[in-house]
DNA sequence: TCTTCTCGCTCCGTCTGACG
DNA sequence: CGTCAGACGGAGCGAGAAGA
């Protein structure tokens, strides 16, 4: 499944292009089309579809295996259980989430019933779908957005944004903010497009997903170990609060390496309470580099400082 | 038997250090 | 210099242990 690494600026939306035209062998003034949609903050859902029926949903788990979810992606809504019409094989992908107004309905009635409320709507539709029981999650209010595919029988189109309308056509919900877009000026306008509507589209984005709109060229770019090279994501600055460093302590990992860890006054973030903050290693706190030499805007931190936290892709704590 | 708790797991994105 | 695996924390769920 499809996992995006290097956030960055506007202007390295150029950059970016031009990573792609030097790779392709492709000059500055060739046309190069790419797609830009709004990236939804859920989870990720493969589902597959056999002679147009739905037969398996998996979440993404680390990459390789996943978790078995198809009764309860049975009770979403935006998830068709049968398609006309379609390849022999279909697998879809895309994304879970819960709007705004059905996360703070949820949360009224949980209130209501002396249950417990939950702390933003990415979590409550994660917990969602791992219920055992899938009459609970029928009555949590799940929505599915189809953005990509998987293995199929034949193919969907000739181009990103064909294929996703090809999805459309199939019964599945797309997201009405995908792009075609001629050039970087073009995606930074589209960008800031989505940016000034994100706090009226009533459920939750982090950015926005650039990729090649063009499939054959997608397959010659490839991939690299996790990450397409034709597809990059263009995040939205993080929520940034400040709070105070209490400690530094040691910490133990799983596989037995020692690494120090911020111990931080409890901030809330984002919608959750951070009390904790991986720091790395010995220089990355300094600042420095492992030469001695002082890091370009290296973080010198020490107990009792003030420093701002802020949560990577909304869900790693982070110290900036 | 029922409730409360603790532990281990998933899921997310980014950074580091190792390796080719 | 590019690539890659592993580590990281909080919320939530599930299983099993512990206690009433």
């Amino acid at each position: 499944m499809l996992s995006l690494a290097n956030a960055f600026d506007a202007e390295e939306v150029t950059e970016f292009d031009a990573r792609i035209r030097k790779y392709l062998g492709v000059g500055a003034d060739a046309p190069l089309a790419y797609t830009a949609e709004p990236k939804i903050d859920g989870l990720s859902l493969s589902l597959r579809y056999e002679n147009g029926l739905l037969v398996q949903a998996a979440t993404r788990g680390d990459g390789a295996v996943g978790e078995n979810v198809t009764a309860n992606a049975r009770t979403i809504q935006d998830i068709p259980h049968q398609i006309d019409e379609a390849p022999d094989l279909l697998e879809v992908r895309g994304e879970v989430y819960m709007s705004h107004a059905d996360f703070a309905a949820l949360n009224e009635r949980q209130a209501e019933r002396g249950g417990k409320t939950f702390a933003n709507p990415r979590n409550a539709a994660a917990g969602s779908l791992r219920q055992l029981d899938a009459e609970i999650t029928r009555a949590r209010p799940l929505r599915f957005f189809a953005y990509a595919w998987g293995a199929l029988s034949a193919p969907l189109a000739e181009t990103q944004k064909g294929a996703i309308d090809r999805l459309a056509k199939l019964g599945f919900v797309t997201n009405p903010l995908t792009a075609l877009c001629d050039g970087p000026s073009d995606m930074v306008a589209h960008y800031e497009e989505i940016e000034a509507q994100r706090a009226t589209l009533g459920y939750d984005i982090d950015g926005v997903v650039y990729k090649v709109d063009d499939l054959a060229l997608q397959e010659r770019l490839g991939f690299r170990s996790t990450t397409p090279r034709w597809a990059i994501a263009h995040k939205f600055a993080a929520e940034l609060a400040w709070t105070r460093l209490e400690g530094i302590d040691i910490q133990v990992g799983r596989t037995g390496a020692l690494s120090p860890v911020a111990r931080l006054q409890p901030v809330t973030v984002g919608g959750v309470v951070v009390s904790n903050a991986t720091l790395h290693n010995e220089d990355y706190i300094k600042g420095l580099d492992s030469k001695g030499a002082e890091i370009r805007g290296g973080k010198d931190i020490r107990v009792g400082d003030w420093v701002q936290i802020y949560r990577a892709g909304d869900v790693i704590p982070k110290v900036a």
